[in-house]
DNA sequence: CCCAGCACGC
DNA sequence: GACGTACGTGCTGGGT
């Protein structure tokens, strides 16, 4: 093998078809008495609540595979599906897959309840190593020297020409799905051991694998929005939108395209030349940010219209226009996606929508979450965790003061406030509380003076002074920096509360722009993965919760360190005690853990 | 089709 | 002299 490469052609296997449901029965009987079995769907495409299923292969020992083509008939398909049912909802069997979460909801759509214990070999790779790919194909060539069938070779390259896995002979799929079930179990069975040797195995039994679960039932339950008020904000803002562009159009004298920054930073600064030495992107650009504009904004009334037209335009174009054609038709819900293996620190994402980054700040924004709603006669419940990461900092560091303020229940920036600026803590105003505010965000996140003296619109010696009065009151938080960097370079990683990891190889670099980047990096992942870890806890135990109280209420998303609920009436008193209750202890910090709750007909007002 | 610029969240 | 606060997703324009 000139490449060191093996393939299907150079491995045994002995994949097989399974015909008749005679044969499936046989097979699903065969299945049951398996204590661990690698699974594989395919489906019609790629959001599994919109799709069909194709065909499900099985895996139980390495080099062989069984592959079930499902009937493009919708009633024949729930009777094979059928025959395997008790072995999905077999409690005791464990399965395995490759983004189990995927197939756990494909399969939901076929009344199939998904039980035991799971191993997910995208998620399992992810906790070895945040910041690589994941993909099955890949991890079949770093682990296995394996060169696996690619989907293309079905269904032909990406594009409008790509052909749908429902058209494929399933005589062509059966090596392809097969080998998926075959290499999954085959990374199973090498990263289980990588788990037990990284010391992930908490993290990963205990509270990534049954968030697959939450997940799945999350994105299952969705989220309800008020269409009519959507439509009715639409009609609204594009007016406006409309209104604001000729006013920009007016003021420039000349038709152009005021959704193109390129075309904007030319009007102002070529053309009307509002300010001399206007700053460039790195491609040459006029640099046209909210930041640059804001600064320039008595200039000439043009900048606030055109601060106001972007508004608006991200607004419709991201969301109000959007979500519509993301509703699912059956349920009348947007169902996002929570991406498990996506942030380098331990954080979920969510797509399609993104329903992570809603507005909340101006009012605009504000009228947009009040589209999102509970079920009929349910009630939107919001519960969020007060100030994680700086208790999370707290914790870590043992910084004594920092402990004393959180232990006292002290508002945390006006208690900052009172340290650096050395005033009592009933004599700090707005301002002084505003830039303790930044500073402490900017420690989180590993500020510099530059960046701090940029945040407050102060001189950088000013910044630097801040920053020289908070670590020399905060001095346990400086030495754990320090600790945090130090550590990096020696281990090649930090990790989270829970052991999560993240390698920072460049923390040695003699670039110091990159270096920067992973001593920063070194300061941050740790108090933003702890903080997803906590949250992730409470996520599993609050489902938990739920299913054994047998309440009908449910969690529909997590927004860092907020969770959403559905709850129905009679509810509402359980759901807001237990949520807290799980939320505050989901782990022993040596400062208090505060959720606050929120409660209302939408998610603006619960907020 | 991909990247840059921008803007939204935590 | 350049750099300069973490983590994400998605839209649009513009050049390939």
């Amino acid at each position: 093998m000139p490449t060191g490469f093996t393939d299907i052609d150079t491995t045994p296997h002995n994949y097989k078809m399974i015909h008749s449901e005679k044969e499936m029965k046989e097979l699903s009987n065969i299945l049951c008495k398996q204590k661990s079995v690698s699974i594989d769907t395919e489906t019609t495409g790629v959001d599994p609540l919109q799709s069909e299923l194709v065909g499900i292969s099985f895996a139980f020992k390495e080099g062989e595979a069984y592959y079930v083509p499902i009937s493009p008939e919708r009633d024949k398909a729930q009777r094979q599906v059928d025959i395997f049912k008790p072995f999905f909802e077999n409690d005791s069997i464990s399965k395995s897959g490759q983004n189990i979460k995927y197939d756990i909801l494909e399969l939901k759509n076929y009344g199939v309840d998904f039980k035991g214990k799971l191993f997910d070999t995208m998620v399992a790779h992810y906790l070895l190593n945040p910041e690589l790919r994941h993909g099955m194909d890949y991890m079949a060539e770093t682990y296995l020297k394996y060169k696996t069938i690619h989907i293309e070779e079905l269904i032909g390259p990406k594009g409008k020409n790509q052909k749908n896995m429902k058209d494929i002979d399933p005589k062509v799929i059966l090596n392809y799905a097969s080998e998926d079930a075959d290499i999954t179990l085959k990374l199973k069975n090498i990263l289980e051991k990588e788990i037990i040797t990284n010391n992930l195995e908490t993290l990963f039994y205990e509270i990534e694998t049954p968030l697959i679960y939450v997940l799945s039932e999350m994105e299952w339950t969705g989220v309800r929005l008020d269409l009519k008020a959507l439509e009715e904000l639409s009609i609204q803002y594009t007016k406006e939108l409309n209104q604001v562009e000729s006013e920009i159009i007016n003021m420039a004298g000349v038709d152009f395209n005021v959704n193109s920054p390129k075309q904007i930073g030319e009007i102002l600064f070529d053309k009307m030349k509002i300010i001399d030495n206007p700053k460039k992107t790195k491609t040459g650009q006029y640099r046209t940010n909210e930041e640059e504009l804001e600064k320039i904004s008595s200039k000439h009334p043009i900048i606030g219209k055109i601060l106001e037209q972007r508004g608006i335009k991200k607004l419709l174009s991201t969301y109000i226009d959007s979500f519509p054609l993301l509703v699912n038709s059956r349920t009348g819900k947007v169902h996002t996606s929570f991406n498990q293996t996506v942030a380098a620190t331990g954080r979920l994402s969510s797509t399609n929508p993104n329903l992570q980054n809603i507005p909340i700040r101006d009012e605009r924004g504000k009228e947009l979450r009040k589209v999102f709603i509970p079920d009929e006669r349910n009630i939107f419940v919001s519960a969020d965790y007060s100030q994680i990461e700086l208790r999370i900092m707290a914790h870590l560091s043992g910084d004594p003061n920092m402990i004393d303020a959180f232990n006292k229940g002290h508002d945390i920036h006006a208690a900052t406030a009172s340290k650096i600026f050395k005033t009592k803590l009933e004599d700090v105003n707005e301002d002084m509380r505003r830039t303790a505010k930044t500073a402490n965000f900017g420690i989180i996140y590993g500020i510099t003076p530059f960046g701090l003296s940029q945040r407050l619109n102060i001189p950088r010696t000013e910044a630097k002074e801040i920053i020289d009065e908070y670590f020399s009151t905060f001095s346990g938080v400086k030495s754990y920096m320090d600790q945090s960097i130090e550590k990096a370079r020696e281990k090649g990683f930090v990790e989270t509360l829970f052991g999560r990891k993240r390698y920072l190889p460049d923390i040695s670099s003699r670039n110091a722009t990159v270096r920067g980047f992973a001593e920063r990096n070194a300061i941050n992942a740790p108090i933003q993965g702890s903080a997803a870890d906590i949250i992730k806890v409470a996520m599993v135990s609050i489902f938990n919760r739920l299913k054994k109280d047998r309440k009908q209420s449910k969690m529909i998303l997590q927004v860092h360190d907020e969770l959403n609920f559905n709850v129905i009436p009679e509810e509402l008193e359980y759901i807001k005690n237990m949520v807290v209750e799980e939320m505050e202890n989901a782990i022993n910090l040596s400062v208090p853990l505060v959720a606050d709750i929120g409660v209302g007909e939408n998610w603006m007002i619960a907020h």
